[in-house]
Parts: structure tokens; sequence; C-alpha cells
RNA sequence: GGGCCAUUAGCUCAGUCGGUAGAGCACCUGACUUUUAAUCAGGGUGUCCCAGGUUCGAGCCCUGGAUGGCUCACCA
């Protein structure tokens, strides 16, 4: 009985068994290079141009009808699928008996004619077939597919073979990436790459991974932001840079936040948040019409028009139209502090009128921010990196884009008076050491280079998977993220 | 971290009151030369997530744990 537990699953031993019984006759399962010479899409789509002729053609069988002599079967490729026919007139039946040992997976070429079955089917009458991999696993079965959730996350590669929607929705992000490169290319942007490994993780209000490295013996922290450093480009006169990449934030995961994610920041010498809320509005809205061919999209059942240019709104607005309150009539600190009260929000003491703002905007209007708008006016105490407003010192030249309730990109007209960025890196420390380790540390390096002189600039930071997830309309980051953080686990068979 | 839910065959899922573990697909054996959820005849392939406990007896009840999902908290 324990030795018969130590056997694998009969499922797997038989698969085995007809990869040794293809080698016996003098079948490789594991083939070599294949010329295929169309896609699965392109035959059924060239149809009139290919009929009668022969075609050779590559993918992963999917099903298989046997009808004692003859056969039909599927190959699925990157690009669709295509019944193959399979005779033993045709083969030899030297050849045919080789069907006895196809399984739904394997990978396999054909070289063979296209036609039309009686039904109506274009299908390619084999002539020669080979080998290109033997699949030793069963797939999932064809009308549920895969379904388990943590199966598919942890096994993307299954979920992405039986799931063609899920392999559509990675294709998308892609072109999405794409897209967006081509268009800030266009517009004259430099795709830069900066430190990843950082000695100082700063530019975000966030817990950083940290990492060792050996050689200098100095801790490392993975980048919260790409910020501080895209700046420094600024300083250095790049005019115009962006930067595409992964960012890594040390804290819970839910269905919008995974530990790593893809952001791009871009920054403008001489330009302000104004010129930040066109490149965010055209940015997506150009990238929704070429990989979508529409500016118009459903998300969630909801209609999203993403056409430029979006509305804006200020935070103190859009606080008195969600919730009653105006805080442009709130004079002070004690103010601000009566008025939460009142509403039921529960507050530390020593919050200022700011973060009390802020802490309006967040309960109160984040959720209801479906269509696209750019909120302005932030607190200074939540926008260390922002240039404060002349007419009202207490708010940063800030934006965020909302959409569909979630904050899709945050921008700024970029602080460029390095005194006055020494002092709000001083208010971040005094919230580090009051608890907050989530709070900014102080960058001399950066100080340094803003000493030199920054022009002023607009700047733009663009969540990447959000994006994503409302173009694809997926609800969770880890559908729009191939390989999603999970805790570790055993396969077993 | 808290709450709720889930975990049974390769996959998708049933499983009544605590009494020998079920279905469909997949798979295996056989028939079948234009099928397509092919069809027809036959076959159940299992660490019921793990470890304890209660019980004559546990997939089911209890305790603890694991993983996942949702949610709250947290969080640019």
């Amino acid at each position: 009985m324990a030795q018969e537990q130590q056997q694998p699953n009969e499922l797997l031993q038989i698969r085995r068994q007809k990869m040794e019984a293809l080698r016996e006759k003098g079948i490789e399962p594991y083939g070599n290079k294949f010329e295929a010479e169309y896609y699965s899409l392109e035959i059924n789509e060239e149809f009139d141009r290919l009929e009668g002729k022969e075609v050779t053609v590559a993918g992963r069988l999917i099903s298989i009808r046997s009808h004692g002599k003859a056969s039909f079967a599927h190959l699925q490729d990157y690009r669709g699928q295509i019944q193959i026919y399979l005779r033993q007139d045709q083969l030899g039946p030297e050849k045919y008996e080789i069907l006895d040992l196809f399984d739904i997976g394997d990978f396999i070429g054909v070289r063979g004619e296209v036609f039309r079955t009686r039904k109506g089917e274009i299908t390619v009458e084999v002539i020669d077939f080979t080998y290109l991999a033997k699949a030793l696993r069963p797939l999932p079965e064809k009308w549920h597919g895969l379904k388990d959730i943590e199966l598919r996350y942890r096994q993307r590669y299954v979920d992405l073979i039986v799931n063609q929607e899920v392999k559509e929705t990675f294709i998308k992000r892609s072109r999405m990436i794409s897209t967006m490169r081509e268009l800030l290319n266009e517009w004259g942007f430099l795709e830069v790459e900066t430190p990843i490994m950082q000695t100082v993780a700063g530019g975000a209000l966030a817990r950083p991974f940290v990492t060792h490295h050996n050689a200098l013996d100095i801790k490392l922290y993975l980048r919260i932001a790409t910020e501080l450093h895209l700046k420094r480009l600024l300083v250095g006169g790049l005019d115009k840079v962006y930067e595409i990449g992964r960012i890594f934030r040390n804290e819970g995961i839910s269905t919008i936040h995974n530990p790593e994610f893809t952001s791009v920041e871009i920054y403008q010498n001489y330009a302000d948040y104004e010129d930040m809320m066109r490149i965010t509005e055209n940015l997506i809205y150009q990238i929704a019409v070429k990989v979508l061919g529409s500016g118009k999209l459903v998300f969630q059942g909801k209609e999203l028009d993403l056409t430029p240019p979006w509305p804006r709104e200020s935070m103190i607005e859009s606080v008195r139209k969600y919730s009653g309150v105006d805080f442009s009539a709130l004079a002070d600190d004690q103010a601000a502090f009566e008025a939460a009260r009142k509403a039921g929000l529960e507050l530390d003491k020593g919050l200022s009128w700011g973060d009390i703002l802020y802490m309006f905007f967040e309960e109160f209007c984040e959720e209801q921010l479906l269509t696209p708008v750019f909120i302005t006016g932030f607190p200074v105490e939540v926008s260390p990196l922002a240039k404060k407003m002349e007419s009202d010192p207490r708010l940063a030249i800030r934006f965020e884009a909302f959409i569909a309730g979630w904050e899709i990109a945050n921008a700024f007209t970029e602080l460029n008076d390095p005194i006055d960025q020494r002092e709000r890196f001083e208010q971040q420390i005094s919230k580090r050491e009051a608890g907050d380790d989530e709070a900014h540390v102080m960058d001399e390096d950066f100080i340094h280079a803003l000493e030199y002189g920054m022009p002023p600039a607009g700047g733009l930071g663009i969540g990447i998977d959000r994006m994503v997830m409302l173009l694809t309309d997926n609800i969770s980051i880890r559908d729009v993220i191939l390989f999603p953080t999970l805790k570790p686990k055993l396969l077993s068979d």
C-alpha cells in the first residue's frame, strides 16, 4: 500500500509510457526547430488563397476525435486554433498508428493541404507530422477550463493555455506599454533607466524592501519610486525624460496592491502640472484608441469616456460636494478638527487642516470619482515634493487623476527650491521620528542636485497596472500581473 | 493583523441526519475514413488541504494549523 502511494498518478504514468513508446518507434518526442509558415488564424483568414495548397502549421493538440482510420483534432497556437484531419490512406498505416500515442497537450508540427469539411470548417489534411513536445501532464477540462484562482496564479502557464481571455489581457497589456513608449518618444521624451537598488529609497511615502550588498557591506533598498533620480536628470539638462519600470513597496497585498508593480514617471523641464494634465489625458485616451479601438470603454458594466479634456475639480470642492464640509470656510487646524469630529471621523491629535482635508477626501470622495477627473489642490503636508500654490501656501500645485474610483495618475509642478525642499524633508523626518515609518527620509544628494538649479518642471506618475486593469475591465491587479506575489507552496501531484 | 468563505478524482463540481466516496469532462479497453461538447459498448483512477480530538464509526462535528478568495484595518 505504501509503495503504491509513491507511484505517480496513473494519468502521468500513461503519458510517460506513451513517450517511451514514441522513442521505441524511433520518434523523438521532443523535436527540434519546425518552420511553421502560418499561424492558425492566417490559414482561416486567407482560406480563399490557400485552399488546395500545402501549408505548415504548428501548435498544441487541444482536442482529438478519432473515427478509427481517420481522425480530427484541433491545434492551438499563439493566434487561434485550426482543425487538422488525419487519414490512414494519406499517412500510411505505420504513421497513422502513431496517433494512438497522441495526447491532448502535445505539440506537433504538421504539413498538409488546406480544405473545407462538409460541415464547413477550414481544416488542414495532414500529409506529414512531426513531434515537437510530448505533454506529460493532462490539461484542465475543455469546457470549464481552469477556474481555481490559486492554480491560475501559481501556474499561469496553464491559465494561459486554457483561458484565451487571459492571454488576450496580457497581449493588450504589452501593447499598451509599447504604445505608451511610442507616444512618449514621438513627443520628444527620452527613456532612461535609474537605479532599482538604492542607498536611500525616496520619492514616495512607503516602506521599502531591504537587501544587502556583500562586497560593499551596505544596506540597499529597492526603489519605491523613480522620482528623485529622474529629477536629478532635469538638473543635468535632460529636458524631457521618462522611465517605465518596476517599483517595490513592502506593504499589504490587496486587489489593487501588489508588492512589485509597474509605473511610468514623466518629467518635463520648463513645464507645469497643466502640461502634465494634457499628457495624462492624451496618453490614456490614445492608448485606449490604439489598443482597444475606442476612447470609450465599458468598465464593470459602466461606460467611461476617456476623451480629453477631462474635467477638473479642486479637492476642497470635491470634499464639499461629497461630505458637505467646506474647508475654505475652516480657518485653522482647530476648526478642521471640529468638523472631522462632527463628521464622525476618528482622528489623532496634532493633525493639521491639510491632513484633515485629505482624510475627508479619502473617506468621502475617492470612490465616487467614476468618470475621469483631475483632482487639484492637494495639501502641502501630503505633497512634500510639489511646489506650493502662491495663492494658498497650504496647498500644493498637484493633481491626481481618478477613474472608476481609482487613483490612476499623480502629478505636480515640481518643487525646485532647495531650501523649501530641505524644510519639507525635515518635516517628514519629524513625522518619521514620531513613528511614521512611511515618511520620507532625507536625501542629501537630491538637495545637493537642486542646489545646482533645477528648472521649473512638471512631473507625472501613472500606475500602469491600474491603468491596464481599467482598460481591460479587470478588478484584481493579479489579473493583469502575469506572476502575482503569492506565499510559496509546494506543488504536488 | 481581524472577520467571513473555500479546499473532495487530472479539471469542473455534488455529497442528505455522522454509517462502504459520486457525476460530467479527461483518461483506459474495444468499434468506427468528413467529426467538432463526435458517437456507441465497457472501466472509477481518491492522502476528501494538514495535524489532533469526539465517536462503535468522521468528507461531514470540535480544536489548532496551511493556502487562497472577499472584506475591514493598513497603504500614494
